[in-house]
DNA sequence: TATATATTTAGATAATTGTCTAACTATCTA
DNA sequence: TAGATAGTTAGACAATTATCTAAATATATA
């Protein structure tokens, strides 16, 4: 998997909601309805933001029954921040 | 230096045009004047830009008689990306 | 002082964004 | 199969953004 747009990654993860929902996903994968319990909006704008996540590449989503298990994609992650380091070295 | 908002750095970091100016700025200042040879906006957008730029700290302001010499500020932009880096450790 | 140069500010406009409620789809289970 | 649960999609709305042209500010120079 690779970054597929650099600023699509970067406008994702310009809003606050979802460097949070980033960091949730940082230790174990959640679906929708738990990480909605963290946070005090609705679910349509939760999921929304997860969409934009996903497009961006930065999370993986594996459905289970009728649960959907996001994930935070690491590698991308990491790609995507050292690759633009590289280019300011 | 530190950085003020890290919502505002990776907004900035989320246009082409702002990453294209960043990149110009990499190895030496330059002022509005010259960075708009190498962009196909009008002058009043580019300083838009800057002054998005300047607001998210990832670049600093010399004024030297009418010119400007705009540079990148390095410290703040890898304290940016290492420090979020670190948070996803 | 008058004019030219460098850059920003003002104001307008079209496009994008984050949020909501309401409605829809898919899956599970009694 | 009917009802409950999990999640998304649709549509609306206010706020923000990127862009432009025109005007303003600041500095230099003839």
């Amino acid at each position: 998997m690779a970054i597929r747009d650099v600023s699509l990654a970067f406008k994702a993860l310009s809003d606050p909601t979802r460097r949070d929902i980033l960091k949730k996903l940082r230790n174990r994968s959640m679906t929708p309805g738990e990480l909605s319990t963290y946070f005090s909006i609705s679910k349509p704008s939760l999921s929304h933001h997860l969409s934009l996540l996903k497009a961006a590449n930065l999370i993986t989503a594996d459905k289970e029954g009728q649960k959907i298990y996001y994930s935070l994609n690491a590698t991308v992650f990491y790609e995507l921040l050292n690759n633009f380091l590289e280019g300011f070295k």
